[in-house]
DNA sequence: CTTAGCACTCTTTTGGGTGGAGTGCTAACA
DNA sequence: TGTTAGCACTCCACCCAAAAGAGTGCTAAG
């Protein structure tokens, strides 16, 4: 493959800022005289020529400026883009909006989406932490009715999860209490990934010494466990942002976006393909995604941690045509300051 | 106010099941020979006339159709409107996407949410049981870190709420252990909604009897329960259906209805005006609300109860033009569904 | 009271025609 | 050899006038 010159560089950098902003296919003159490049329309032209021959620009249609395509957009975001670093002032905004929301853990993520979609003005995305990546704080059985456990499961991180099992023996209360007792003590900071493993590991090692209740418990541990396992829920705020980009003004584009956002099992799995890389800001452009329904919107994300732990992901979900160099800040800022809140001191 | 004669009524109703079909203004000679009226559009031209002056229909424009208006619908809902009752085979279909969902009420409203929208082609709604409404079932403090102290507390309807407390002194787990077994055993069975009372009460009669150690715990009671009264929650699913209705093809309406949707206080401030209404279908056309940002909408609405405890309210949102006669039975089987779905058995 | 007929009104659609933005190419220039 | 000015050409967006269509109100006759 053919290397860019600086100067195609600086063309298609042009030419994709210049996009960014006004969403309109760029024409020569313009970046010729708004982008201090010191060479005439005409050369833009012959350079931009060559970008599209290289398939980073393309024309809507002949006598029509250029438009960067996702190629062109990749190589931006790869080489070329310059992040405008938020001011101190923004800063204390966004921490500011963290202030006080510190207890509740569901409240906080809830709040770190609306940060993020009010700051990006887009749509933004938190995704739950998976309580295989958790770590269990404190387990509680509660009998509902006869034959009904709710099981009560608090991660380390503060999240609740909670599902009723339906038991083939009738349990009463102050047994139920023993068991969780019992289990509170046993998985003790131990990751929530283990827990099956650790329990079946310690009944068939103690074997003799567990009598048909701590069985019992642990049976229950298990399969509450399990249907807590796959839950995993997602807060996405700021929809209504995405009204305002003019690429949806078309209602039937509209539909189809915010028909994927309503089932969000989609929007999961594509945020579940960031969960891989350990660190840093990811960016899935358009058909990146894989996923036909997103094809016209990019996600930009982050992990967010507890300690060493991977809690989650959270990002923006905006048109293909979004500022870049802003949000990416943003996200990288918002994912540090949400680590950090969570990184509480360890109780004693 | 003068009387509408029979063939006003029929033309009335002609005019509002054309338009709700439609969408489209309803001109005299569709009426004349779509809806088996024995007279000439002439003749209906000159009732339509009537209809206008009396306020029920109303004109976009002169030589265009005529349009219902609010006091139109209003008086198709209260007298005309012939409903289509549900068939048996949609009957089992509604019972069929509640199987298995009996367990966890969350998942159990969410689906409502779900049917209401799917059935109707319009956004479900359902509003989350108030928990002054509700009835305690269980309370449990967890200590989560030195302070803070995460409150559980259980409806009997199987509703969780849970929330974080700072306290003042940090109070061992096992202590947090007897609080909760105490105000278990205090509380069983009493409307939460009496419980702050209930609570000062107890504390000034026997007060000589309560060390320390019970003060604190009917306190931290009376704080979670005062952080959880007001959280009210809702599920709104389905709001893409209503991107299908052509009324909703501006995208500047669109963005304002979607923006109401996204502060769900307004909605649920809209759903709390119907639960007065202690049974019953409620129907709120467009500028009935009060909300202007929900003028051009309109709700069909129906409380579900638990026994005789009124426990919230569900129902569908679409624009003003929808096929009520059609939906107000969907809305009044599901509610009655849910009721009876909750009327489980009391536990022994 | 009902109806047929007709002129009238208002909207929606259609189809040029025009202006503007931007290109590609060519030829001249450094 | 790379850069630039000039120019013809293309295509879209917009405007406006004309035509089509839908439905009315009014009048006069049944």
């Amino acid at each position: 493959m053919i290397e860019l010159t600086k100067r195609d560089q600086a063309v298609l950098e042009a030419v994709v800022t210049d996009y960014i902003q006004t969403g309109e296919p760029v024409g020569s003159r313009t970046i010729s005289k708004r982008y201090g490049l010191k060479v005439s329309p005409a050369t833009i032209r012959n350079v931009m020529a060559d970008l599209e021959e290289m398939g980073f620009l393309q024309q809507p249609h002949t006598s029509a400026g250029r438009v960067p395509t996702e190629k062109g957009l990749r190589f931006y975001l790869d080489t070329l883009v310059q992040f405008r670093a938020l001011e101190n002032q923004e800063r204390a905004l966004i921490r500011e909006a963290f202030r006080g929301k510190e207890q509740d853990v569901k409240e906080l993520l809830q709040i770190t989406s609306q940060i993020l979609s009010s700051f990006c003005r887009q749509a933004g995305v938190v995704l739950w932490p998976r309580l295989t990546m958790a770590r269990l704080r404190h387990i509680e059985f509660i009998r509902l009715r006869p034959n009904q456990i709710m099981v009560i499961l608090i991660s380390k991180s503060g999240l609740v999860h909670h599902s009723v099992l339906v038991w083939e023996e009738d349990i009463p209360q102050n047994e139920l209490d023993k068991y969780s007792r019992y289990v509170n003590e046993l998985l003790e900071d131990v990751p929530l990934g283990d827990v099956k493993r650790r329990i079946l590991e310690e009944m068939r090692k103690e074997k003799v010494l567990f009598d048909q209740l701590y069985t019992r418990a642990l049976e229950i541990t298990t399969r509450a466990f399990q249907a807590n396992l796959e839950k995993s829920e997602l807060f996405i705020e700021g929809q209504t942002n995405l009204l305002n980009n003019p690429e949806f003004a078309d209602v039937d584009r509209l539909r189809r976006l915010l028909h994927a956002f309503e089932d969000k099992s989609r929007i999961i799995r594509l945020l579940d393909m960031t969960l891989k890389t350990s660190s840093g800001v990811r960016i899935i452009l358009g058909t990146e995604s894989e996923l036909k329904e997103l094809q016209e919107i990019s996600l930009i994300s982050s992990p967010y941690r507890r300690g060493d732990t991977l809690l989650g992901v959270l990002g923006v979900i905006g048109p293909v045509r979004m500022d870049y160099s802003r949000i990416i800040p943003v996200v990288e800022f918002t994912a540090g300051l949400l680590s950090q809140i969570l990184e509480e001191p360890e109780e004693v």
